[in-house]
DNA sequence: GAAACGATTATCT
DNA sequence: GATAATCGTTTCA
């Protein structure tokens, strides 16, 4: 069985990017949100590799944002504190005592903005994802798949600068506007109203409606 | 201290 | 559509 091609199933409709989808990450979260899509992800951990292109994300302001783990009532925690340092650094949490979730520290420094990952298409190591997910399908469509799709299962990485092995962010390709679709976002009580999820438009990899 | 609650997902009816 | 799993963080007394 031929390795699937490292492209996204949307390839034609889009161009290989040069660096990191949308530049530097040292912006304002909602631009590095947007710019995140098509951008690939490339994980070695276990020595086994696997490389996604990231389809859906949402961005979390600082303390102005009552969604945000950094807001304003939870100030600097420990379990937050990922999110004031550097931009491009990895902001893990566990969601419900089940899952981990990724998210990619953006803004500038001491500004606790971050960019979770919430969905991407599995580019290579597609007997990798399905073997770490118990046989299932290999899909990295919702943000606890897709930290389980890339191997970290634990809070190991937390912290790591995604510049750099094992878990890398690298250049992918450029999404028109014309593809990406926004919403609120999924699962928050708080802040609803904001309209900060981004996705690619029927691209394989959008974590499922609930 | 104690209780409630998740930035979710798989499975069952 | 409903619910269990599962545990650290948050919230309240």
């Amino acid at each position: 069985m031929p390795e699937t091609p490292a492209c996204p199933s949307w390839r034609d409709q889009v161009s290989p990017a040069s660096s990191v989808s949308g530049g530097p990450l040292r912006r304002p979260v909602l631009e590095v949100a947007r710019g995140l899509l098509g951008t690939r992800l490339v994980s070695t951990l276990g020595g086994e590799r696997v490389e996604v292109v990231l389809v859906e994300t949402e961005a979390y302001g600082g303390p102005d944002d009552p969604a945000s783990h950094a807001a304003v009532r939870a100030g600097r925690t420990d379990r937050n504190r990922a999110m004031f340092g550097g931009a491009g650094r990895l902001y893990l949490y566990r969601s419900y005592g089940v899952h981990w979730c990724l998210n990619v520290v953006a803004g500038e420094e001491g500004a606790p903005q971050a960019v979770l990952l919430r969905g991407a298409e599995v580019l290579s190591g597609r007997d990798v994802v399905a073997r770490r997910r118990g046989g299932r399908a290999p899909l990295a469509a919702g943000p606890g798949r897709l930290a389980q799709a890339l191997g970290v299962v634990d809070g190991g990485l937390y912290g790591h600068n995604l510049a750099d092995p094992p878990l890398q962010l690298v250049a992918g390709w450029e999404v028109p506007d014309a593809r990406v679709a926004r919403s609120g976002r999924i699962g928050v009580s708080r802040g609803a109203q904001r309209r900060w999820r981004f996705y690619l438009r029927d691209a394989p990899g959008v974590s499922p409606v609930r």
